[in-house]
RNA sequence: UGGGGAAUGGUGUAAUGGCAGCACGACUGACUCUGGAUCAGUUAGUCUAGGUUCGAAUCCUAGUUCCCCAGCCA
């Protein structure tokens, strides 16, 4: 079977299109998404996981999820059971093939075993700092380990003593007898089983030696018998030596493929960085909405869609590139326009009386849902006398470009009249503008006008008595710089975002709003998408400002062409 | 002065010896009861130097730049 995509074939799709073509592997195509459960996954594993999961569809094949568990001293259960939901979350299904290199640990022991048998393995009692200073250099061969040349007996008794704990951590290895001068380092004997009296999250206390990833990770997948091993390009030298255990072992050939993993603009992908930005307290933690954990974007507002969107958009290759954030957006704004209602809600309120407006009037509004989705259907939005309005839409001396309210001017208020501005009411000490004295046309209801006059804008609003009040958080990116990781000194916490994070603590949100659940996103017209956040009580609703809408008078105003 | 990879508009990615295309961004304009959405248009690219060829992003030679590797991490 091969495929073919509206979008052209990367060259993974193309090495397994031609595999398919001389029936390499009978036509199967068999992938694996592989985490350690030592962290949270992040929208760069997101590309990892469409890569694998959506070629093993594309393809009628199947991708396993298998935990990397190798290393007991990092990992935790807690990361499992998260990963397990976050690629759930996105929409992908593991069936019953949920693996863990753990569950071949004793196959992996006997294969280690094999290898000593052969002479191709050793226990080496080189201490670590011995143990580099052996290996040589990127230029110089390394000098072959004192034990290297231990009978096949001894080695067989001495990995037996490891395994039944008899030795104290860090005070053996075992290691593969290769090539000390090989100019790959990862050939120069290469350390196979190291000695960590640790619990394991899995096999507990059963093991106090455990596989290093260069052993485990070639043989898993031969194991699960995975056609299409795909992994980022770090890799690349370490295929050879996966190639060798194979080679060794005699067992099945899965074939490694390696491509560039996901960059970011203004934002950072390592576990190691996003674990100093939790620890360090410059989030509130992995969820934070600003991280760009697959947790934290689902806490922004973020939908499995765009991810998987994006995901596509951006692409396979061995370049090593760094994807504009904007393109991340664009994909989380088109699914979240076909999707998300729509509602009015007023973040820095302005108080507008309707002078002529009837005392204590109130009129039901009908408004329009999503103007993408007819079946979404209308809702009525109360209006009365005393409105808000946000502040940035009245200017009391508008620039040439601004459309919106000032003194004298005529604007709509969405789905209900056409209103005038006749006066602005100032506080005397601090000359504050506090309010604004409005007319209404009567003739206009509804948002039209019968004589056919035009306006040139429509403001959002909500009705004082009717609104519920809000706490919205606001998010811009987390660090100044497009590439955080390039700038000198300290690195990337010097360019933290200190405005990355802003709280408007009274906002107001039309009534319709009242029984939102967590994790429900809306379109505040003409303002962004805000995703409801699960510190909302029942007194009080919290949203998070998933991405703005595209403001086009934000960017003449800051281009500097508002009077032009 | 080792080995393994990679270089196409501002960004990401196609073209596999035959018109350098698509998307994002930027910039125009049209339309609009969201300055949203939508639509139309403009902008801008083959790392360098040679060579092969009727024809080169693609093949060859030399160079340049960038990434990865000296964990008992993955």
């Amino acid at each position: 079977m091969s495929v073919k995509r509206s979008t052209r074939l990367d060259f993974i799709r193309e090495i397994i299109n031609e595999d398919n073509r001389t029936g390499k592997h009978g036509g199967r195509v068999h992938t694996r998404f592989p985490p350690e459960p030592n962290g949270y996954l992040h929208i760069g594993h997101a590309k990892s996981i469409c890569l694998n999961f959506g070629i093993a569809e594309e393809y009628g094949g199947l991708c396993n999820l298998r935990f990397d568990d190798t290393n007991p001293v990092k990992e935790e259960q807690e990361y499992i059971d998260a990963i397990k939901e976050d690629v759930h979350w996105l929409g992908f299904d593991w069936g019953d093939r949920e693996y863990y290199a753990s569950d071949y640990f004793e196959q992996l022991y006997q294969w280690a075993v094999q290898l000593v048998k052969k002479g191709k393995a050793y226990v080496c009692d080189l201490t670590p700092e011995q143990v580099r200073e052996y290996r040589g250099t990127l230029t110089e061969p390394g000098r072959e380990s004192p034990y290297r040349n231990r009978s096949v007996e001894e080695n067989l008794e001495l990995l037996e003593g490891m395994r039944a704990g008899r030795f104290p951590d860090g005070s053996r290895t075992l290691r593969a007898k290769i090539d000390m001068a090989h100019p790959n380092l990862n050939m120069r004997d290469p350390v196979m089983y190291r000695i960590l009296h640790a619990c394991h999250p899995r096999t507990g206390d059963r093991w106090c030696i455990y596989p290093t990833y260069d052993f485990a990770h070639g043989q898993c997948d031969s194991i699960e018998r995975i056609t299409h091993s795909i992994c980022t390009l770090e890799f690349e030298n370490h295929r050879p030596l996966y190639d060798w255990f194979l080679d060794q072992l005699g067992i099945f050939h899965p074939q490694q493929i390696e491509f560039a993993r996901l960059n970011l603009t203004y934002t950072v992908l390592s576990k190691r960085k996003l674990l100093r930005l939790v620890e360090e307290g410059h989030v509130r933690g992995w969820d934070d909405p600003r991280m760009p954990t697959l947790r934290g974007m689902r806490r922004r507002g973020y939908t499995p869609q765009a991810i998987r969107n994006f995901c596509e958009r951006i692409g396979v290759a061995k370049f090593n590139s760094t994807v504009d954030i904007d393109l991340l957006e664009h994909c989380l704004r088109e699914d979240l326009n076909r999707r998300a209602p729509r509602v009015m809600a007023v973040l820095r309120p302005l108080r507008v009386v309707i002078d002529n407006y009837p005392e204590g009037g109130v009129e039901q509004m009908e408004a329009i849902n999503n103007p993408e989705d007819p079946g979404a259907g209308t809702r009525k939005v109360p209006f009365s006398r005393v409105l808000y309005i946000e502040r940035d839409d009245f200017r009391e001396e508008p620039p040439k470009r601004f459309y919106r309210l000032a003194p004298g001017r005529e604007v709509r208020l969405r789905y209900a009249y056409f209103v005038t501005c006749r006066e602005v009411v100032k506080d005397e000490e601090t000359g504050e503008v506090v309010e604004l004295r409005c007319t209404y046309d009567p003739a206009t209801r509804g948002g039209a006008a019968p004589d056919g006059r035009k306006v040139k804008a429509t403001l959002h609003w909500v009705s004082a008595a009717h609104a519920l009040e809000a706490e919205v958080r606001l998010y811009d990116h987390l660090f100044t710089e497009p590439y955080p990781e390039d700038v000198g000194e300290g690195g990337f916490t010097d360019c933290l975002n200190p405005r990355s994070l802003e709280v408007i603590p009274r906002c107001w949100v039309e009534p319709s709003l009242a029984p939102a659940q967590p994790l429900e996103i809306y379109q505040f017209e003409r303002l962004g998408y805000f995703c409801v956040d699960p510190d909302s009580t029942c007194q009080k609703l919290v949203f998070n400002r998933t991405v703005t809408l595209k403001d086009r008078w934000a960017k003449i105003e800051k281009a500097g062409k508002a009077n032009v």
